[in-house]
DNA sequence: TTTTACCAAGCAACCGCTTGCTAAAAATAA
DNA sequence: TTATTTTTAGCAAGCGGTTGCTTGGTAAAA
């Protein structure tokens, strides 16, 4: 055996080699996965996925470059986890605002508007989850669901079913009320572009504010 | 000189290497160079443009892997060419529509309800622009515009501001009709975004027609 | 003779991912 | 309480493959 041809490291009593590792305190509880999830979502959404590499996404969080794979067993597993967490706190996001929503308005008078005021919730609500600084899952969702498999894909799509839900049945009282006149089905495809496409053109620095987005999503769907 | 650490092939007699090329009658007439955008407008759709290889594009249209790069100075110049070829007829074929639309509406009465009508076409004409089963530039533009250069980027916005253009003042008019109520600056953004993100789920296979769907983004978005 | 439109070969850089290891913390046994 | 074992969270090195692109050449057409 070769010391040059056969350079295993020294046994038991071996110095400490390369940078010192981070105590328990230091690494913060743990949580490195989310903290993964978070750095290669910004990243994903900056650059893209394919340009991305899992280099990248170490560095971002001081690692090097083969730690990421004792969190995740892929890059594409790591995708698939971004996309996962923004769906779930964005339905979980939605269910709160539903629930005060109904509070306050159930104690207001029962009118032919409680659909009205619920679809604006609905749509401040998704504004929110979309264009919130510091949220990129969305978005990332939105454009690279085509790096996904074929079973991610589907069960993305029954996270994203479920979110749209809730949609559907005030979207069908409005069509009967006549303040909706495009068939639900289509109109909710529409309406989900119109609102989806704001992460293409919204700048949170310019000063524009959700609420009058909102105004002007619903003086454009809806009549009264 | 040593033949096998020189391996420099034989002079001037050397017998042809490899696959016979093709003569220009079978090259039809040197639109190799479109023949490029188109394949690689196709993969780009198909799988983005950083999971595209070059030799990708080149195996579509039958060429070895450095041929490409005799046509386009790099890939970065491919896209570009593709997403430029893709304004440049939407933009020609906006005109065309426009043209024939003024000379019918010009034989009915100029009633106010010419500025809905004309919105009507350019809906219709922008699905078609969209949707056409054999455009892939505009899907193409729409997605992958991070990976142009900044002065690309800001030709491709002056393209796309020459095709909007069009558009806002027969917003205005609907606008200042009542027919349409929200500012005309964010309907614009809105309208887009719903009818660009058709390109998600629009499936040209499963027989929907333009034409309802012209008239469902009608019924959303305006009101007579 | 020059130009056009390729092909064959390959280079340097980078890619996702694996392997073998280790130090610190946590769990367990004495 | 102390000693030992196991688990956790990484690091260092590198492997095989792919990438965009370049170079040197060449047959056919102009």
């Amino acid at each position: 055996m070769n010391a040059i041809l056969n350079p295993t490291p020294v046994l038991a009593t071996a110095k400490p080699r390369g940078r010192p590792r981070k105590t328990l305190e230091e690494r913060e509880d743990g949580n490195r996965k989310s903290d993964l999830i978070a750095a290669a979502a910004k990243l994903f959404r900056q650059k893209g996925f394919d340009a991305t590499s899992t280099r990248d996404i170490a560095a971002a969080v001081g690692m090097r470059s083969g730690s990421p794979f004792y969190h995740f067993k892929s890059k594409g597993d790591l995708l698939y986890a971004v996309m996962a967490e923004g769906m779930r706190s964005a339905i979980e996001k939605q269910q709160i605002t539903l629930q005060n929503a109904n509070v306050s308005l159930s104690n207001t008078e029962q009118s032919r508007q409680e659909p009205q005021n619920l679809l604006h919730v609905l749509v401040l609500n998704h504004f929110e989850v979309l264009l919130s600084p510091e949220s990129d899952f969305i978005p990332v969702m939105l454009y690279e669901w085509r790096s996904l498999t074929p079973q991610q894909q589907s069960t993305m799509a029954t996270l994203q079913r479920e979110y749209e839900a809730v949609w559907l049945p005030v979207l069908e009282a409005l069509f009967a009320s006549g303040q909706l006149t495009c068939p639900v089905k289509l109109a909710r495809l529409l309406m989900f572009g119109a609102l989806n496409w704001s992460v293409q053109w919204f700048d949170a620095q310019k000063g524009a504010n959700l609420d009058d987005l909102t105004d002007g999503a619903m003086a454009l769907f809806i009549r009264d």
